[in-house]
DNA sequence: ATAAATACTTACTATTTAGTAAGTATTCCC
DNA sequence: GGGAATACTTACTAAATAGTAAGTATTTAT
C-alpha cells in the first residue's frame, strides 16, 4: 500500500465532478467517493474538508478550464462556427453520458449553497456566458453568423437551449436534444 | 388538538412542492415538511409511505393540473397569445419566488428516482410539450404567431429558453429571465 | 352508544452522513 | 539516517434521515 498517492486527490475532483453532473450535488456523499476510489472516507476529508470545498474547487476548475479555453481560442484564431461547434459537442457529450451541465444541476441546489459557492457559480456563468457571446460576435464580423437578436440575447437563448436540452434528454431521449442542436445552428445562420 | 385535520394531506404535498422548487428534491426530508407544518415526522410517513411515494404525488398532481387546463383553454376558445402569455407567466412566478420549474428540478435528479417515478415525469413532460405545441399551432393558423421553425421545435426552443430562464435567473439575475422571456415572444411573432 | 375508521403522537431503531482524533507508512530533504 | 511532511488508515462520535410499531384522541356511521 503506497502511503503516497498524488492524483487521489485529482481523482476526488473527478469522481465529485461525475456524481454531479449525473445524480446531482445533495444527492451523493463522501462515501460513494470514497468507495469508487477504493480509499476510506477519512482519506476525501484529509483533501477537502467538506463537501462545500470540495465543490468549490470543482468550480475552481471549471473557471481555470474555461478562461484557459478562452486564451487559447483567441490565440489559435479558430473560426467562430468551429468553436461553436466544439462547445455544443461538450454539451452532446453529456447527453450521451446521461449527464447534465454543472450549471444547470447546481442552479437545481443553488439555494443550498453557501454565499461563498454561489459568487464562484456566477463567476463561471459569468465567463461562460462572456465566451459563447464573443463567439457570436465574431461570428457575426465573418459573416458566418446571421441572427438578428442583439448579441447578449442571443447568448442567452443559445445557453437555455443547450443547458435545458441536456436536461430534457434525460427525461424524453435523444433525439429532441439533436432537434434543438440543429435548430440552433439554423437559427444563427438565418435568424 | 384536533384529530382529524382535513387538508394536513394537501399542506405536505404544497409544501414538499415548494421544496422541491426551491431547494431540490434531495436537499429536504420529512423533518422540514414535518416542522413547517408542526406535526411529527411520522405524521408525513402516514400521508405518504415514504418520500418518493410523496413525489410521486406531487407529479401527478401536476398531470392532472395541466390536463385539467389543457381542457379550460380548448373549452374557453382563449387565443393563443393569451394562453401563452399565461403559461410564461407560471415561469415569471417562479422566478420572483426565487424558485425553478419542477420538470427542470426534477431532471437534475432524475437518475436518483425509481423507474415508477420516471415514467410519471415523462409522462407530465409529454403533457406540458404537446399543450405547448398546440398553442403554438392554434396562434400559427390564426396569424398570431409567424415563426419557421416545425412547431415541434419552436415547443423545444420555447420550452428550454424557459425552463434553463428561470435556473440562470437565480444564478444572474431577473434580468437574464426577462430578456429570454421577450425574446421568446418576438421569436414567435416574427420568425 | 359504540365500533370502526381516521389522523395523528410517542417512542423507538437502523442506517447514513459528516466529521474528528490519533496513529501509521512512505517519501522527501538536509 | 533522522526529522518533517505527506497521504493515508483505524476508530470513533454526533447528528440527521428514514422508517416502524403501538398507542391515543376524535370523528363517522350504524
Amino acid at each position: 500500500m503506497t502511503a503516497r498517492n498524488t492524483d487521489t486527490k485529482e481523482e476526488i475532483v473527478r469522481i465529485g465532478t461525475a456524481l454531479i453532473k449525473s445524480h446531482g450535488y445533495n444527492a451523493f456523499s463522501y462515501a460513494d467517493i470514497a468507495e469508487k476510489l477504493q480509499v476510506r472516507n477519512a482519506a476525501i476529508h484529509y483533501h477537502f474538508r467538506g463537501k462545500e470545498d470540495l465543490l468549490s474547487e470543482i468550480i475552481d476548475q471549471y473557471i481555470e478550464s474555461y478562461t484557459l479555453l478562452d486564451k487559447q481560442l483567441k490565440a489559435a484564431g479558430a473560426s467562430a462556427t468551429v468553436v461553436l461547434e466544439k462547445f455544443i459537442e461538450r454539451y452532446s457529450c453529456l447527453v450521451d453520458a446521461n449527464s447534465i451541465c454543472i450549471i444547470g444541476s447546481i442552479a437545481s441546489d443553488f439555494n443550498t449553497l453557501p454565499e461563498s459557492v454561489k459568487e464562484k457559480v456566477k463567476q463561471l456563468v459569468g465567463l461562460v456566458l462572456k465566451l459563447v457571446e464573443q463567439t457570436l460576435v465574431a461570428g457575426k464580423k465573418t459573416g458566418e453568423f446571421t441572427f438578428s437578436e442583439v448579441p447578449k440575447t442571443q447568448t442567452l437563448l443559445v445557453m437555455t437551449n443547450l443547458a435545458a436540452g441536456v436536461q430534457l434528454a434525460r427525461i424524453t431521449g435523444k433525439r429532441d436534444y439533436d432537434t434543438i442542436k440543429k435548430a440552433i445552428i439554423r437559427q444563427l445562420k438565418k435568424g
